[in-house]
DNA sequence: TTGTAAGCGTTATCAC
DNA sequence: GTGATAACGCTTACAA
């Protein structure tokens, strides 16, 4: 029933080694041999077994994706097709295809490294930090083991990521040129490098216009909408309560968009509200969120390259990279109207 | 450097083949043998060769999800990251990996018939109907290659589906208990299955309560926003204007929650609006909107075990597999206070 | 240029 | 229970 590379040698009356250099183009075989190798392989409708290619050239031509879908984690599961798209993108065409692996049902410790990597099922990896951690890192940096983390990661790894200072510094601005002087930030925890660089982003900015960023005008919390509102209310009921607020999510925001309305402060007059992410609601609120786009397509595509580099052996490929978020100002944020 | 069968059956003194019994606990090895070599394996951190595994059984312990990137089918963009969780739920207890991989790379014909399926880098396929048209299915039948469509498909293939009949059933149920009587649809083709599905079952509902839908009142299109205002417009401006709306998607619904809003028509009072999807805007609009959540993960879940069912052999197993859909009243179509 | 033969790391079929 | 040995389907020196 099927047909093998040696079905096709003896159909050809060729050796097998000879229709295997057919198969991959080599040029120390004649063009009518190609031809007559190729015509006979077409009539035979063959293909070539990926697993004994695989077997036979140590390697998988596959890249996993790991994640954890224990976490919730919003970032992978908002942008998550579009992630995948941007690999797929770049490794498709070096003939390579994309395993999605949850660590979740790797049970114990690393298990993933077992089942995935030191199997060979895959020749490289990408991750997101929240299953990366630093300890994984050092295991596969010491297995040799090619791999790409999706943010910024602390080992001597490799990662993209997109550039959260510059994020905060933008959201900032924009703020400060609409004419709001007193910003707060709300969500993130304290601990979390998301967290850290975009405040510290805004923190430059502020500090730069001579309006230091207030403490308690930092909340930190879950980036969720029960959180955004509880935050809101917190502050506009406050004696010093801001003029404008930088949320870590569309979630919170929509959360401080609720609180707003419910205390009869209008935005963006009143309260100018800029958020991180522009998926999935904020052209869909009322108003309309001013809000940081990040090309997620574009971060799987350099996550891609830069693994399919290191796959190529350029060890000495660029380790880190940061993309460019890009402003898309709303209603929410906009006093001055817009031309 | 690496370590195989062959080393570890040297170190402990056994020939490969006990080794290979060992590694699949076969119980014809003796307690003792197993306990020595397990050790060994342990102590030489040994991780069996999937491919090598992979060529000696002939498979690939890979199963394949088709995409087509190129179409931006909303669906699958929205619920990926679901539905991969459910097809990875059951396969990957079974030891399986998930593949993904974009059809629009396979430039022409079915390519990934070849790349995927007769180079058996994949035991099995799961893709929509978008991307698993009648001819492949009969192709994929013709090799008797495992696969299961995610949403009805005409020919004898095998899929599941969320049952959309059923959900305009609900949807149009529901207006009607709301007190609404004059019910339009908005969104889809008139050629495509889901919409066929849908509206049959607003049909058979309005039909039951002596309420016949209006041509008028069905308009078909993109399910967008820019074509739920407009369609929202048109039947709001009509001479005879509904008191209520089924959207095909979210994005729909919330182009007529801006129509409503322009013309000063009240939502729910003075329109209703039920919609199909619960993601990713109802629970955000304002007013929230009813709708019809699909357990995206279960359909998921259900594909993967009806795959892996094929995959074991069961050509017998059920073929094709209706899910419930779910009814989340909210208040852009409650007019009386719910307790 | 083409052919021969030895891998690649498992599993599976028999003997013993 | 355990051990040779032949697959599995392809690649790759090394010969010819």
């Amino acid at each position: 029933m099927k047909v093998t590379i040696t079905d096709i040698a003896i159909a050809a009356g060729v050796a097998k080694s000879t229709v295997s250099k057919v198969l991959n183009d080599s040029p120390k075989i004649s063009q009518e041999t190609k031809q007559k190798v190729r015509e006979i392989m077409k009539q035979m409708n063959y293909t070539p077994s990926s697993i004994a290619t695989g077997l036979a050239r140590q390697s998988s031509s596959n890249i996993g994706l790991l994640i954890d879908m224990s976490k919730s984690s919003e970032f992978l599961n908002q942008f998550f097709y579009n992630i995948i798209g941007g690999i797929e993108s770049v490794i498709g065409s070096l003939k390579y295809e994309l395993t999605i692996a949850n660590v979740e049902h790797n049970h114990p410790d690393g298990h993933f490294l077992h089942r995935l990597v030191r199997s060979k099922k895959v020749d490289g990896l990408i991750a997101n930090t929240s299953v990366l951690t630093e300890e994984l890192c050092t295991r596969l940096n010491h297995l040799e083991f090619p791999y790409v983390s999706l943010g910024e990661v602390a080992a001597s790894g490799c990662w993209v990521d997109f550039d959260n200072e510059a994020g905060g510094r933008m959201l900032t601005r924009h703020l400060l040129e609409e004419g709001y002087s007193a910003v707060a930030f709300i969500g993130g925890y304290e601990g979390d490098p998301l967290f850290i660089r975009r405040l510290e982003g805004c923190r430059q900015v502020l500090g730069q216009a001579g309006k230091p960023l207030r403490k308690e005008w930092i909340i930190n919390g879950e980036a969720e909408e029960a959180f955004g509102y509880q935050a809101a209310k917190q502050l506009l009921l406050s004696e010093t309560p801001p003029d404008s607020v930088i949320c870590m999510s569309n979630f919170a925001a929509y959360g401080v968009l609720l609180a707003a309305r419910e205390l009869g402060v209008k935005v963006p007059t009143q309260l100018g509200i800029a958020t991180f992410d522009d998926y999935p609601l904020s052209r869909y609120t009322s108003p309309p969120l001013t809000s940081l786009n990040l090309d997620t397509f574009h971060l799987g595509v350099s996550a891609g390259k830069l693994l399919m580099e290191r796959i190529g052996g350029k060890n000495e490929a660029l380790q880190k990279l940061l993309l460019a978020p890009e402003l898309l100002p709303r209603e929410s944020s906009c006093r001055h109207s817009r031309t």
